[in-house]
DNA sequence: GTTGACAGTGCATACGTAGTTATTTAGAGT
DNA sequence: ACTCTAAATAACTACGTATGCACTGTCAAC
């Protein structure tokens, strides 16, 4: 079932057929019904494959993400309705781990998409100069690391760490700590010195601890480790929302309580961190605003100008575990 | 850069860059590695588009998923993991609600997938006959209204349904109340079934709950709506997991011990319910023997054969919401 | 009545590859 | 030295569409 089918059915040209579709404003509309009637009848839906090969747009746009993360799952569903809105689709090109990073771009090159959104805050540098290829809109989503490497979109992660130690500190706390992702993750090292630094500020001390992944399994583990450790801090801040709700629960298995005996923050803002059971006080990121800001970049006609960077703010979010009142 | 250019390069006719890339061993070992540093050179890579434009074969396989839930998001991993092994890539066809399914599958259809995987439960059975058409292999993934209609994977939602019912009136309960999704579902009105059949022949009645959603927060209303019942239910039957640990922050707010006053179950398995907070009961599919089994199913050679059906069994997994020992 | 503008349509071609058929080359057998 | 066969490669075409170009017809302007 072709457009030449079609057009034969319909008793115009394939050509016709085609502006039908793909430029209607071209073909009268007497002609244009009746081209239509053809196609229902006929079940003719136009050839994507064939159109992009010939149009040289495929209208869609990739995604590099870790195949495991809650916060990544949030902006692929954000980004692909989006998409969806503008007649365009999401391909998902996942790694386990930041050495397959490669494989994932090369099978992102054979399908010449319009743009690439890269999603991973582990990607080194090296590999993001790899990425500026012709004829590859690629953009870093929430990736620090790729400053002046790669057109970038994100959160003021500064900011946000500061606002949330600020927070915390507003609560009169004596001692703090930082749990972080990992130290090779770029976002984990600005949340930490922002949020050391403004801790710094007012005098108090906040020393990092790793926990090894972006997972609530990681945070939970942490957790034991704090709790072992010589003098317990009055505040734990989460590199991210996961980590920070497993904390919480390891915390909490350990005897202690949240937040009576322990301030606790996170970042991003998921959907789980304002669940009841938790209530975490988190840096909520825009992902809307950061999604829209993405696409605009790699749709831009201006696309070869300088390296656009676009920062954004988040917004606190005050939740009970870092409400000291209560018990 | 195309293939024409590398035949160029390394002096050879463009149909044997082609085989070098497509079926090597149809080339001589000197030839190859003749064209294969030629393409190094040129930086040169196959172009997916008119690759499957002649071939008829994308090497993609679609998913129709709503767009909001963690079930489908932790199945979408699992796919598009199995996919990337096997050198193939997930598109994704996200909808919002159940109306804007034809959209998607018109879309769908201009991409002329190898496969397509119909994820929710809540598409009509007319539309489910509405998607066989000749060219598209498409599996229904956990969708019981699909029986009969289209080659389907479930896991077995009445057994496990039924587990979760022997389990619960085990630890010794006189009431119940089962709190679905929403009820056009179909898994829904199966599991149901299930567990109502279940605990009726231990003489324990159980009440339909609509939660009216697929969400936590589907479930942290429906809580309150027990709650405020005439007689409270001894234990409450999540139609999801994130139902269910909606109900069990609904349940703790309104001032219930849960496991100590009510007993949760979930069903799912999703990596939440094991989260130390809520350590929930429940039925944990087997994401992995699921993804396998669709995907067999879409690879198979003899597609054309009678519709096949498989029904996975999965697994009890039991937290600390139904034991009754402690408070 | 002639000219020009312009909307509408058909013709032909190109997008980059895979596979089919034809041709060349090398090697073995007599 | 000659044919025969198999392997390797080249030439060519088709996949289904979009688009530049050429052509026709209509209508307004002079």
């Amino acid at each position: 079932m072709t457009s030449h089918d079609v057009a034969a059915e319909a008793g115009v040209s394939q050509a016709t057929v085609a502006r039908v579709f793909s430029s209607p404003d071209k073909v009268a509309r007497a002609t244009q019904e009746r081209v239509r009637g053809a196609a229902a009848r006929l079940g003719y839906v136009p050839n994507a494959i064939a159109r992009s090969l010939k149009s040289q747009r495929t209208d869609i746009v990739g995604a590099v993400v870790p195949a495991k993360s809650e916060y990544w799952q949030d902006v692929l569903t954000a980004l692909s309705r989006r998409l969806a809105e503008q007649g365009k689709q999401l391909l998902l090109f996942p790694f386990a781990d930041a050495d397959h990073v490669e494989e994932a771009l090369d099978s992102v090159e054979q399908y010449r998409l319009d743009g690439l959104v890269l999603a991973s805050s582990t990607i080194r540098p090296e590999h993001l100069v790899r990425m500026r290829r012709p004829g590859l809109r690629v953009v870093a989503f929430n990736q620090p690391a790729a400053s002046g490497l790669l057109p970038l979109v994100m959160v003021d992660n500064d900011a946000g760490a500061r606002d949330l130690a600020e927070h915390v500190a507003a609560q009169g706390i004596g001692t703090a700590a930082f749990v972080g992702t990992v130290t090779s993750a770029s976002t984990d090292q600005i949340r930490y010195r922002g949020a050391a630094s403004a801790l710094a500020d007012r005098g108090i001390a906040c020393p990092y601890v790793e926990a090894g992944g972006f997972s609530y399994d990681a945070g939970y583990k942490a957790a034991a480790r704090i709790l072992d450790g010589a003098d317990r801090p009055d505040a734990v801040m989460g590199g991210s929302d996961e980590v920070a709700l497993g904390l919480i629960d390891g915390l909490r298995t350990g005897g202690l309580d949240v937040p009576g005996d322990v301030l606790v923050t996170g970042f991003d803002g998921l959907p789980q961190a304002s669940w009841a059971g938790y209530d975490l006080t988190t840096l909520v990121q825009p992902i809307e605003v950061l999604v829209d800001a993405t696409l605009a970049i790699i749709f831009d006609d201006a696309w070869d100008a300088a390296q656009p960077e676009r920062i954004v703010p988040g917004t606190l979010r005050e939740g009970k575990t870092t409400r000291r009142g209560n018990g």
